[in-house]
RNA sequence: GGUAGGUUACCCAAGUGGCCAACGGGGGCAGACUGUAAAUCUGCUGGCUUACGCCUUCGAUGGUUCGAAUCCAUCACCUACCA
């Protein structure tokens, strides 16, 4: 199976240009490619893994891939698949976000093999340098704005009446499509992939390394993921589902992909490990024959959460994962409840306040961050979606003592099936 | 700069003097059924309160009124048309 093929299978083409004549570069040889990375945040999240990992699929082929940083663009704002203008982010956040976000690259391509490491740039260095007067003359002089307007992405803002379009953000396209230029002049490369939102920035960049360089290059655009029920992919009720643990705890990255639609599973295998079609088949076929062992969700989850983890706290998501999820906690010993202890939320309440009476089951409810207030607390009691050590507790004047803890010092607190916070006594 | 329209809860959106914490839809949360799935059905969805009830909220500020999301004035922002 050639690079190409295996893309198809996994079902990451979205669109392609020329694509015979792509194939055919590919196999004559190890090709230079690039995806660009926004800072939009501190860390990426798991959607950006789609064009991530498919730099590294390039990679393993021995292709040379490069992650760039939007330094530059970053500035500036991508108005595609936005429905209204973005608000600027300020240098000292854009600064932040690039350091993390080149943390996590570093992470997922190997920079080290000999061959073809990946690189990682930064498209303020080229960007920054230019004067503005020299880009208008030099860049802005290959773009017709009748076409820029033609754009999936201008047209779309253009069209909505409520939101409209900057001058700025109008720009965006024509500093992509510089960086696939000066990429094309300085490192050879001859192929840029991103999202579908992407295709009119990579034709941009295409037509102005054509015109400016004389070069031909290819373009090519992964699907946005979608779950089956048409919601979008990597959301989940706390919000997006991060690669960086300070934002998304490892146990909840795990409890992420464990939580995936049955119609999902195998095209996420597909799209987000490194298993091959052999493999898949099994996993898929195990599904089929007995879904509620939710093997394939197994495999996805601790495939995915090793990927971005490692092994060792792979293995500690699994375990808090079997503990709470395998059923009662009587009999449990100590040291193994002490292992879901800080995998799972975990949250201080002074000892102070169980004494005697003890306090309200809403209020403790609500100080573990389960419940957004006492009142709601209250009625998810009365609802019966409350569990204390995993027994359902339905009475809304519960009070919590002492004598309620295990081992002397902790309270496992449960909303509805799957959300766990452990309150540590002090 | 002129004219017209708009700003309501997480989002969309109804409400044009008291029956409004505010219709409806979406989303979210919870329950039932299950398999930590989907679909379906049910309840909840400003805060405090066991409850009666109290408090805060309809762009902002001030005013009219027994009483304002609703009327008036000023300001801010958004949109369209004109210049």
């Amino acid at each position: 199976m050639t690079i190409f093929e295996e893309l198809e299978w996994r079902e990451l083409v979205a669109d392609c240009t020329e694509p015979t004549e792509l194939q055919k570069r590919l196999e004559s040889g190890p090709i230079v490619l690039y995806a660009g990375f926004d800072p939009t945040a501190e860390s990426l999240h798991v959607g950006s893994l789609v064009p991530l990992l498919a730099l590294r699929r390039f990679q393993l082929r021995g292709h040379h891939p490069i992650a760039v940083a939007g330094g530059a663009t970053g500035l500036v704002g991508d108005p595609s698949g936005r429905d209204a203008e973005r608000a600027l982010l300020t240098k000292e956040t854009l600064d932040r976000n690039i350091a993390g976000i080149k943390e996590q690259l570093r992470r997922l391509l190997d920079f080290e093999c000999a061959g073809n490491p990946a690189r990682l740039l930064d498209n303020a260095d080229w960007t920054a340098p230019v004067g503005f007067l020299d880009f208008l003359r030099d860049i802005g002089k290959h773009f017709s704005v009748n076409q820029m307007m033609a754009k999936e992405s201008v047209r779309a803002r253009m069209a909505d009446r409520e939101s409209g379009l900057s001058y700025t953000e109008f720009s965006y396209m024509l500093l992509q499509a510089f960086d696939f230029c000066h990429l094309y002049q300085a490192h050879q490369c001859e192929l840029q992939i991103g999202g579908s939102d992407q295709w009119g920035n990579i034709t941009a960049g295409m037509e102005l390394t054509r015109k400016r360089a004389s070069g031909r290059v290819f373009g090519l655009t992964l699907p946005l993921i979608l779950n089956s029920d048409g919601s979008k992919f990597g959301k989940s009720a706390a919000g997006a589902v991060w690669l960086d643990a300070r934002k998304t705890s490892v146990y909840r990255f795990y409890q992420f992909w464990i939580r995936t639609n049955d119609g999902d599973v195998a095209r996420y295998l597909k799209l987000f490990t490194f298993l091959g079609p052999e493999e898949i088949e099994s996993l898929s076929a195990q599904h089929q024959a007995r879904p509620e062992a939710r093997v394939a969700h197994k495999a996805l989850a601790a495939a995915m959460t090793d990927m971005i983890h490692g092994p060792a706290a792979t293995a500690e998501a699994v375990r808090a994962s079997e503990i709470l999820f395998g059923g009662g906690l009587e009999g449990i010993a100590e040291s193994t409840f002490n292992e879901i202890v800080g995998e799972v939320p975990t949250r201080e309440v002074e000892k102070s306040k169980l004494e005697g009476a003890g306090a309200p089951l809403a209020e403790i409810m609500a100080t573990s961050g389960l419940c957004p207030s006492k009142g709601q607390a209250r009625k998810d009691i009365e609802g019966g979606g409350v569990y204390v050590n995993n027994i359902r507790e339905s009475n809304p004047q519960r009070h919590l003592t002492a004598a309620d803890l295990l081992f002397g010092k902790h309270l496992l607190l449960r909303k509805g099936k799957r959300n766990y916070t452990v309150m540590l006594v002090k």
